[in-house]
DNA sequence: TTGTAAGCGTTATCAA
DNA sequence: TTGATAACGCTTACAA
C-alpha cells in the first residue's frame, strides 16, 4: 500500500498533524520538526493523497471541460484543440486539472448531475452557447460557477462568458467583400441553433444593408459546421439563376467544402467565386487558394475563459465577468486573388 | 449544501448503509425500501459524492492523458485530437473521465508523481514513445497502469502500447514513390528522439534498399513535426548538387511546409518534386496539390489503447497488451500527379 | 432484510 | 509548538 500520513509520523514520532502542518508549511511548526519530517517523506516516497484532500478540502482542483454529444458532433473541429491547450495552459500554471467529459450516449442532465453534484470539478467550461441552452440554465439555477466560451444568448449579464465580437467580425469581412467590388454575397451559417450563427449572421447583414444592397433570402443558408455542409450550400448556390459571386462562411472546414464544389465545376477562386471564412485554423493557410478567415484567436478564448472561471471559482461573490477577444481579418488568396 | 446519505437515510428511515445499498442496487434489500428510498433521493435531488466514493473505493474512474512539455511542443498536431476523441469515446462508454494534464512549467516526474500517487487517475494513457521515456520507466517501475500510443524502444515486450506498422507504413510510402520511377528520394523525419522517427527512416531505408539504391546520408533530415521543420529541410534539400525529385516526410504539416517552400521558388509538385507524408490530418485533402499520406487512424489508436488500458486496470495480473492498428496509403495529387 | 460501526487519508478545531 | 479528535461522505464487514 501506499505510505500515508500516518506512516511519515509514526517514523518520526510526531502526530499525523504535524505531518498534515508541515506539508501546507504551516508557520507553527518548527523548523526543526520540518526538517526531519520532510527527510522522512523523501525517504519513504510520500506524496499527499489528493482523492482525500478534496473530501475534507472539498476543492478537486480540477475544472471540467463538458462537451454534450450535440456540441461534439457539430464542432468536430481543430480549434477546438486549440482552445483546450489555451485553457490547459491557465490551468496548469495555477495547478488545476482538465477533466474532459464527453456526453457520448448519455444525457446531458445526467452528465451535469454527475459532474456538479458529484463534485468531480470546481467549475465548467462550456464550448459555444446555443439558444436554448440547457447546460447554462442548469449550472445558472445551481449556482455552480462556470464560464462560457461563446456569448449566452439570454443571460449575457448574468453568465460569465468569452467570447469574440463575432458581429463585428462577420461584418467586417463582408465589409471586405463588399470592398473588392462584390454586390452578390451569399451567407452560409451554421445551425441556428447556436448563438454563434445567429451573431455572424447580424453582422453580415448589417454590412450588406449599409451598403446599399438588399438581402436575398436566396443567399442565406444554415448548414453543418462541416466540410460536407459547406459543399453541399455552394451547390445549392450555384444553383440559384443569379449565384452570388462570393461567399462568407462561418468556419473554415466548411470553406474548404467550398473549394472542393467550386473545383469539381472547374471553377475559379476568387475570379468566379470569392470566399471567406471563420477560425484561421492552422491549415487555412496552406489551402489552395488560401483562405481569407477571421483569426478568433482561439487559445486566447481558452486562455480568458480559464482566467475568468478561476475568479470565480475563488470569489464567487464577485461580479460577473466577460471578456472579449480581439479577432482578426487575415485577407489571402480567396477572396483578393493573386494580383495583389 | 449538498444533500447526503445521512438525510436521505433520516427521510426514509432507514440507515444510510441501506441507502448506500439502494445506491449500488444490492440484491438484499426489498423492493419496496429501494422503492422508497429512490423516491426520496429524487425528491432531494441526491447525487452521490464522487470524491467520497473514491476515497473508499479506491478507484476515481478518471484516466490520465499525460502529455509533457517536450512532446506537447513536438506534436501541437490536429492528429492529438483526434486521439483524445477515440480515447474519449471508449472512456465515456464506460463511465470513465479523461484528466488532462499539461505538464507546463513542471517537472515531468513532479507531475507523474501527483497523479500516480495521488490517486488523481486509474491510469495513464502517454502519447509517443522517446527513446529514453522517463515516464515508461517511472509508471514500470511503479507498477502503475498505463499504455504508451506508440511503440517503445526498450520494453516492447512488458509495456502495453498500441501503435502502426511505422516500418511497414514508411516501407509502403517510399516504395510508392519507387513505383513511380523516383531513385532519389529524401527523407524528413521528426526528432530522433521519438521512436516514430526510428521506425519510419527504417522503413524507408528498406525500401531504398530492397530496390537496389544507394542511401545517401545527405538525403537524410532531423527537423521538428511542424510546418516550419518541413519547409526548412526542403530548402535545405533543394541546396544540395542533385536534389532528390521525391520526398518522404513524417508528418502532414512538415509536408505543408514542403508545399509551400517549392511554391517559393516557383516549382510544381509532382513534377518537379513529389511529396508524401504521414497521419493524413483533416485538411490533407485540400491542399494544394492534395497530399498523399499514411492515414494512421488516430481514432482507433486512442480507442484501442483506452481498451487496452482498461482491461489492465481491472485485470492487472493478465497478460501485456498490444495492437497494432492498419494504416492506409491514400494516394493523392502531391504524388501521383493530375494525369492519373 | 436492515443497522452499527469502522475506516478510506486528509485537514481543522481545540487543548495542552 | 504540538497532539487528540472530529469531521468530509461514502462503503462494507459484522451483527442483529
Amino acid at each position: 500500500m501506499a505510505v500515508t500520513i500516518h506512516d511519515i509520523a509514526k517514523r518520526a514520532n510526531v502526530s499525523p498533524s504535524t505531518v498534515s502542518r508541515v506539508l501546507s508549511n504551516s508557520d507553527r511548526i518548527s523548523e526543526e520538526t520540518k526538517q526531519r519530517v520532510r527527510k522522512i517523506m523523501d525517504e519513504l516516497g510520500y506524496y499527499p493523497h489528493s482523492v482525500a484532500r478534496s473530501l475534507v478540502n472539498k476543492s478537486t482542483r480540477t475544472i471540467g471541460f463538458f462537451l454534450p454529444r450535440v456540441v461534439e458532433q457539430v464542432f468536430n473541429n481543430p480549434f477546438m484543440y486549440e482552445i483546450i491547450r489555451g485553457i490547459g495552459s491557465v490551468a496548469s500554471r495555477n495547478n488545476y486539472d482538465i477533466l474532459i467529459t464527453l456526453g457520448e450516449g448519455k444525457k446531458e442532465e445526467e452528465t451535469l448531475r454527475s459532474l456538479v453534484h458529484g463534485r468531480k470539478v470546481d467549475g465548467l467550461m462550456l464550448i459555444a452557447a446555443r439558444v436554448n441552452d440547457f447546460a447554462v440554465d442548469f449550472l445558472k439555477n445551481q449556482k455552480f460557477p462556470f464560464v462560457v466560451v461563446g456569448r449566452p444568448l439570454h443571460n449575457e449579464n448574468s453568465v460569465n462568458w468569452v467570447d469574440n465580437d463575432n458581429v463585428d467580425a462577420a461584418y467586417q469581412l463582408t465589409k471586405h467583400l463588399i470592398e473588392l467590388g462584390h454586390r452578390q454575397i451569399g451567407f452560409v451559417g451554421g445551425p441556428l441553433a447556436y448563438v454563434v450563427t445567429i451573431d455572424r449572421c447580424e453582422g453580415y447583414k448589417k454590412a450588406i444593408r449599409e451598403h446599399g444592397i438588399a438581402i436575398r433570402d436566396d443567399y442565406l443558408l444554415e448548414t453543418e459546421f462541416l466540410e460536407e455542409g459547406g459543399y453541399k450550400a455552394v451547390v445549392q448556390l450555384l444553383n440559384l439563376k443569379s449565384p452570388p459571386t462570393a461567399v462568407v462562411l462561418t468556419d473554415d472546414l466548411m470553406a474548404f467544402g467550398a473549394v472542393r464544389a467550386l473545383k469539381d465545376r472547374r471553377m475559379k477562386i476568387p475570379e468566379d467565386m470569392a470566399l471567406v471564412s471563420f477560425n484561421n485554423i492552422p491549415t487555412a493557410q496552406f489551402a489552395s487558394p488560401p483562405l481569407t478567415s477571421i483569426d478568433v484567436n482561439s487559445c486566447e478564448l481558452g486562455k480568458t475563459g480559464m482566467e475568468i472561471l478561476l475568479k470565480e471559482i475563488n470569489h464567487p461573490a464577485a461580479a460577473t465577468n466577460r471578456a472579449i477577444i480581439p479577432f482578426e481579418l487575415i485577407k489571402r488568396r480567396s477572396s483578393i486573388g493573386v494580383s495583389k
